[in-house]
DNA sequence: TAATAACCGACTAAATTAGTCGTATATAAA
DNA sequence: TTTATATACGACTAATTTAGTCGGTTATTA
């Protein structure tokens, strides 16, 4: 409950590692570094790519590098462009829950869910650097 | 990611539920009222009694009632009690993690987890009810 | 042209979460 | 004293999510 996913924490592990690196830094040296599964980190970086947090060079060679500012970043985006929206529970992504009507703690948990976006997104990605 | 469980939401609704009822109340009125599986809205129950957080009554006309004050309850305590110590991954709560030596942002995901679990430790279950 | 790296989708495996079932015990009421 | 109904509890299965793998493509350097 309320776990972290492996691939966003990759992606952290990533993203701090490549911005300590002037250098393209590939997929599989990072892999290897922190032992993870290299197809998932290359995946991962994937994503990170598509999102824009990353510059890809392709070919031999090649590897990534940062394309941002670490501190213009939140927490909450980044996980939110990794893994989808964030919800404490599915309701408040999609609104078809069969109990919707009966429920009743939708309310409080909406409140609560909104306070903890708003942590996260308080946090910036320079955090994880520290 | 970061969702709580099911068995944490039929927590909640039914110390919400139970809060406003002075009676007895039965898992099964429980159940049927917000659509949740009978068995597993007992079992619940179960765990939030030996919690301490209801009083239990067998038999015929049995049922459960409230046995806290929810403004003296934090969230965190309460989920804790149901789902065991919350944590944004696992090394946190076993140190067997084999990537543990060369991790590069353990110590700032400790820090974002102490701060999450403090927000959740200053919400108070009386939020639950509003 | 050989080696290497990003790119991408489909797939399998593992783990967690959700839900079920059977059986025992306690209590109230017919 | 029997029947109905409630909690108690552990073992089990099903469903969903997360983690990881595989095969093939494209781009670049040497």
């Amino acid at each position: 409950m309320l776990k972290i996913t492996k691939k966003t924490e990759y992606a952290l592990i990533a993203i701090r590692h490549i911005e300590e690196n002037n250098e393209l830094v590939s997929s599989k040296e990072i892999a290897n570094k922190y032992s993870i599964p290299r197809e998932l980190m290359a995946k991962t970086l994937q994503l990170m790519a598509k999102a824009g947090y990353l510059k890809a060079v392709k070919g031999s060679k090649g590897g990534y590098k940062s394309q941002i500012s670490l501190d213009k970043i939140s927490l909450k985006e980044f996980m939110e462009s990794i893994e989808g929206p964030l919800a404490l529970i599915d309701c408040h992504i999609n609104d078809d829950c069969s109990q919707f009507n009966e429920c009743n703690i939708k309310n409080p948990i909406k409140r609560i869910n909104n306070n903890l976006i708003n942590f996260l997104d308080n946090i910036s990605l320079v955090e994880i650097t520290k």
